[in-house]
Formats: C-alpha cells, structure tokens, sequence
RNA sequence: CGGAGCGUAGCGCAGCCUGGUAGCGCACCUGCUUCGGGAGCAGGGGGUCGGAGGUUCGAAUCCUCUCGCUCCGACCA
C-alpha cells in the first residue's frame, strides 16, 4: 500500500478527551474516531488490526473444532423473558420497540439466541457435542464508558457456547476453550493469565478470567510471579486428548492468580513464597464459563439420551472481547513516541521510507522493495509522500509498524538500505534484497 | 445516577470575570528556499463562538433552559 493512496489521519497534537496510552495513540495513529460516547468508528488502520485480531480468534477456534456462525445483533425481548433475564439484566441492556411496538434489544450476549437455535434443531445426543461461536458487535450501556475501546459501549467480542450431554463433556468443552485462548493471546504476542473469577450475570460455578498485565488494567490482580512465565510454545495440541487438555489447563491454573474479587490473602500467603508474590492490574480480555443447565431448563433445550430419557443439555459461554483487546494491546507495546505492534497482529508487516521522493534512483528502489514483499505475500506499506524524513519517521513511530526499511540516496550510494526494528530502535545496512529476505524470514517464523 | 468540569476553524487552545462586529499554534492552499528525526520565509482560505430563549442600542462574554462530551465515584467484556 503506498501512504499517499491511503487513508491515514495521524494527528500531530493529543486529543484532549484520551486519559490512556491506548486511547490516545488509537486516536492519534488514525486507527478510531469517536462518534458518540463509547462508540466508535474504526478507520482503515484500526479496522485492519480488529480484522486480523478476528483472524487470530477465528482460526484458533476451528482448530479447537469449534464452528462459526453469526446472529443479529438485535434480539426480540419474548427470548429474553423466556431465561428470566430481560428483567434481571439491568439497564445496560439497551431496550427500545420496533414500529409495531414490538420489544427489542441490542444484544449484550447471546446465551438466549443460541440456545433457542440449539433447540430448534437439535434433539438427540446423537447431535452431541457441538460448540458454536461469533466474533459479532454487543452493546452494553455502560453508565461511564472511558478509555477509548478498552471500555466502550459498543464492542466487538468473540461468544462461544459449547452443548454437551454430560457435565464432563462440558467440562472438556471448558478446558479446550482455555487452551485455545491461551494460544490466542499467545498469537497475539500477548500474556494473558487465567485467573479464577466470578461468574456475575451469566452465572455459573465454574469460570476464569483472562487477564493481561498492565498498569492501567481495571482490576488489580494477584499472582504468583511464575504464572507469567508459563508459555504453551509450540507444542502440538490435540484438542480430543481431554487428559493433554486437562493437563495444559492444570498446568496454567495451578499457582495462584486471582482477582481482587475472588483473591484471598491467607490462601495468597500460604500457597507463594514470598519472592514470587506479586501484585499489579490487569485487563479483562477474556472469560469463559461452565454453568451447566442454566439457560436449556429454563428454555427447555433438551435432548433425548441413548435410554431415552429427555435431559437439558449441559451448556457454558465463552468470550474474548476482540475489539477491547486492541487497548489492551498497545498498553502493552507503546513507548513515547507511539505504538509497537507484535508481528502477529501488525496492520502492515513493514513501512518503507523514500527519503527523497522524486529521487528517480530512490523511488526505484522503493518500488522494487515495495513490489518484492508484495510478491511474497507480505503487506507494506510504503510512505511515498512528499515529505520531509522526519516527518516520515514520526508517523511510522506513531504507527507502530514492527519493522521500518528506510531508504535514501546516501544508502543508496553504496547500495545498502537501513532496516530498523521499532522495538529495540536497532539499525543494519544491508542490501535491498537483504532487507526484503528478512523480513520474508521474520513473517515465514509465525 | 451523585459530584466536578468543558463545548470558540479539522486538532490543541486564548478571549468570557469587567458586553463594543473573533484570535494564536498546528493542519490546509500558493510561491520561494530547505530536505536522514514532526523545516523557514512570504502570502492565503476556513468559525451562524453546541442549540434555543431572554436581558441590552449592542452578547462568544450576562441570565434561563436544553443537547453533547470529559473527569472522580458506584457498575462492567
């Protein structure tokens, strides 16, 4: 993509409203604008990182063999009434009525939907099991939306719903949620840990939550300071082994993570020596829950089992809020002069910098790089506008492209190019087709 | 919803207290110079001062109402 086709509206000055790194760099880098409060419109380069953030999320769960699907955003209240939680659910459920009067809502979550979809079409264990999800938009009428999408009224977010005939199946569709999350933010080049939690509204005994590390997160957190450490790597996961998957979940769960909600200090104290024991905030960019029978009793989404009796199927949810994970992202990877993305999630795989636009020696050789990487099935993005350099600096810094292939006349002239790493600052030379192999190389390892 | 603030050009702000026909920086347009870390000079365009009502000869400025946004708190993926 050459810069100067695109569309790119970085703002030199902080917008006033951004309290947070994460907010104010969106807003800055040109990926958000704000259209009413905790709603917001994705520009090109944010609706790029949300894009391949849902990417990560959707490949992760059909490896687990979970299978997508997508409902409406808007809901008939008569489901709601049906669980109970039309009046249960408070007034950050946004209720209005259609032109026949009709009771609506724009859906917050959607346990009601997918267990009446489940029931209509599903009656046998035969059928069983099955786990389908979305990576739809929510809305939850948060009395005081803030920090950019971190915490937004409107929100992107992956739902999953496993249907199971016995507790164990459910309890195995559980564990392979965790695993999968874990490699999911793994992906994303996040630490997200599993922390014991609160079911709260969609109730049930058994749910974690997931947490990334950071100093604005919302709740503070309380872990022992090898959990942090834990990496799923590259092993080879089989999602039908349940005693690897139970394995994996025992693996991360094991040492002491909680939340200020359901951390006990005398168990805290007891269980972590000293040294390891920490204490920080984090972000919620994750949730799953088993809650059994909750929802298919109350909805009577039943199935009939291999003696014939009719038994409510054993259901949990699961969620990763994809578009606040963008927040939780750039706390995580920003310095002062911008963001930082991760190879895994980068909206553009490397920047290229014509120094001397009109140079006809470095314009070539800015087209031949930009068209190398294309054709190796990489996304530049290359700054060919008329600019000065350091102006062209700032706005990759800002930006946050992991790698930045600069080229100028006075490389140029003893054939080298600079190939810069975002995070570390560090610099080679190196010729053109060096610069391109690496980067082919860097993006060939995820 | 309780408390505190803010709405003046695309962005960041001054002007308001003490009414007199709207200003600064950045951005934008033109020209010249410059050109490896957000250039310099010169010229230029752009604002019914959030909206409605009122007071006044005269309102960005004072009064009333209203809408929007931000911050602290309770609430939340």
């Amino acid at each position: 993509m050459r810069l100067s086709r695109y569309f790119l509206p970085v703002l030199k000055e902080n917008p006033s409203e951004a309290q947070i790194a994460s907010h104010r760099l969106m807003l800055r880098a040109g990926m958000i604008k704000q259209e009413s409060a905790g709603i917001y419109a994705w520009l090109p380069l944010g609706y790029k990182v949300l894009r391949r953030l849902a990417q990560i999320v959707h490949e992760e769960q059909e490896r687990a063999g979970h299978i997508p699907l997508l409902m409406p955003t808007l809901q008939s209240a008569d489901l709601w009434r049906e669980s109970g939680r039309y009046d249960a659910y408070g007034p950050e459920m946004l209720r209005f009525k259609d032109r026949h009067d009709r009771e609506m809502l724009y859906g917050p979550t959607n346990e009601e939907m997918i267990t009446d979809i489940f029931r209509t079409y599903v009656s046998s264990y035969k059928d069983l099991p099955v786990t389908l999800y979305q990576i739809q938009w929510k809305f939850r009428d948060e009395i005081r939306p803030r920090f950019g999408v971190m915490r937004g009224r409107e929100f992107y977010m992956k739902d999953g719903y496993n249907f199971d005939l016995t507790r164990e199946d459910a309890l195995h569709a559980y564990n392979r949620h965790m695993v999968s999350y874990l490699r999911t933010y793994e992906r994303m080049g996040l630490t997200a840990i599993p922390m014991r939690a609160d079911s709260g509204p969609i109730g049930g005994d058994n749910t974690h939550e997931f947490l990334v590390l950071a100093q604005t997160g919302e709740s503070e957190v309380f872990y022992d300071a090898r959990v942090p450490e834990l990496k799923l790597g590259e092993r080879a996961v089989d999602y039908d082994d349940r005693e690897q998957v139970a394995g994996i979940c025992k693996e991360f769960t094991t040492l002491y993570a909680r939340t200020d909600e359901t951390h006990d200090v005398k168990v805290f104290e007891d269980q972590v020596p000293e040294e390891h024991r920490r204490v920080g905030r984090g972000i919620e960019v994750g949730q799953i829950f088993y809650f059994g029978t909750k929802y298919s009793e109350a909805m009577g989404a039943v199935v009939t089992t291999p003696d014939g009796r009719k038994v409510p199927v054993e259901m949990g949810s699961h969620g990763i809020g994809v578009s606040r994970l963008i927040g939780a992202l750039i706390e995580a990877n920003h310095d002062e002069k911008g963001i930082i993305w991760p190879e895994g999630v980068t909206p553009f795989h490397v920047g290229i910098v014509n120094l001397k636009q009109g140079d006809s020696a470095t314009d070539a050789a800015c087209d031949s790089i930009h068209a190398a990487l294309v054709a190796a099935g990489l996304d530049p993005l290359y700054d060919d506008r008329d600019e000065r350099a350091g102006s062209k600096f700032a706005t990759m810094d800002l930006i946050g492209l992991p790698w930045r292939i600069t080229v100028g006349p006075r490389g140029l002239a003893n054939n080298v190019v600079e190939l810069t790493s975002r995070r570390t600052g560090k610099s080679e030379e190196m010729s053109a087709a060096a610069a391109v192999a690496r980067i082919k190389e860097i993006y060939a390892a995820l």
